[in-house]
DNA sequence: GTAAGTGCAAATGATTTGCACAGCG
DNA sequence: CGCTGTGCAAATCATTTGCACTTAC
């Protein structure tokens, strides 16, 4: 693979989900679509694994609204959009959004190393289709 | 208190702890700092009672970079900066920011309803001694 | 062959929930 | 007094860890 990583079955299978296009699993997922095709696979593995891949700084490790960890595979640097119907997470550029500024009066606050963006919203299809709306989620609940 | 709450001993413990200047205090942060005020107060209020705060609209709730909610008692909008090394959360208000703009190529993909900043970097204290460095961190761990 | 990787099961940590009693309004 | 709030204990969920076996290099 890289970074001296013992290329195993387990690590392929996981390492080709988690770098798919557009997508941020969580360890529980990632194991949920591979249990299919690897039965003999264990969560543990993945859970492991992940952690090894971002360490190695394959991907990135997240918290993502809900209090669950999730994974990037797309490490150039850009930002997230995040449905707060269905939970959908989408990446958003840096092209898009141009380098974002620090404020002057941060600087006698510490230094800054980066700035990450989060949009909030309804996606698309959400829109179109009444919105499908997630778990007990409810449209006014205090957060957006 | 607001919202049709009941006023209790508990609650308003909880409550002066989560709107103090400027915290961003766990649930289990909470308990510790009043287990010792109400030796008879349960952990279990705390979670209930921050929950409901949250419902209320009273608080914010968010999981910090480590997986753990933590409770913003600011409810005007604004921005945090966290702190690589220690872990602290300082606010930024929008006026320091200035409003974000929504990149045009988002329309496409849905309707913005608020944008987020997360400033990473390291706080004062931390650059002027040495830094601290919390927990089992390390200064080239992956993410910033 | 050997150290790294994996599966299994148990441990941990954070948060939630069921139930009966207590206390605010 | 009635219903909401609380404490206690057990349950649940996500994630981590110890140990022995397997395997990539």
């Amino acid at each position: 693979m890289k970074a001296g990583l013992r290329l195993t079955g387990p690590r392929i299978a996981i390492y080709r989900i988690v770098t798919g296009e557009g997508v941020h699993p969580s360890a529980e997922e990632v194991y949920q679509m591979l249990s299919d095709e690897m039965p003999s696979l264990s969560r543990d593995t993945v859970y492991r694994t992940l952690g090894t891949f971002e360490e190695a700084g394959l991907v990135r490790k997240f918290p993502d609204g809900d209090g669950v960890f999730r994974y990037d595979g797309k490490m150039r640097f850009h930002h997230h959009f995040t449905c707060s119907r269905c939970r959908t997470i989408f990446d958003v550029g840096e092209d898009e959004t141009g380098a974002v500024p620090v404020p002057e009066t941060l600087r006698s606050r510490g230094t800054i190393e980066s700035v990450r963006l989060e949009f909030r919203g309804v996606c698309l299809s959400c829109q179109t289709r009444g919105g499908k709306m997630t778990k007990e989620r409810t449209i006014n609940s205090g957060e957006i």
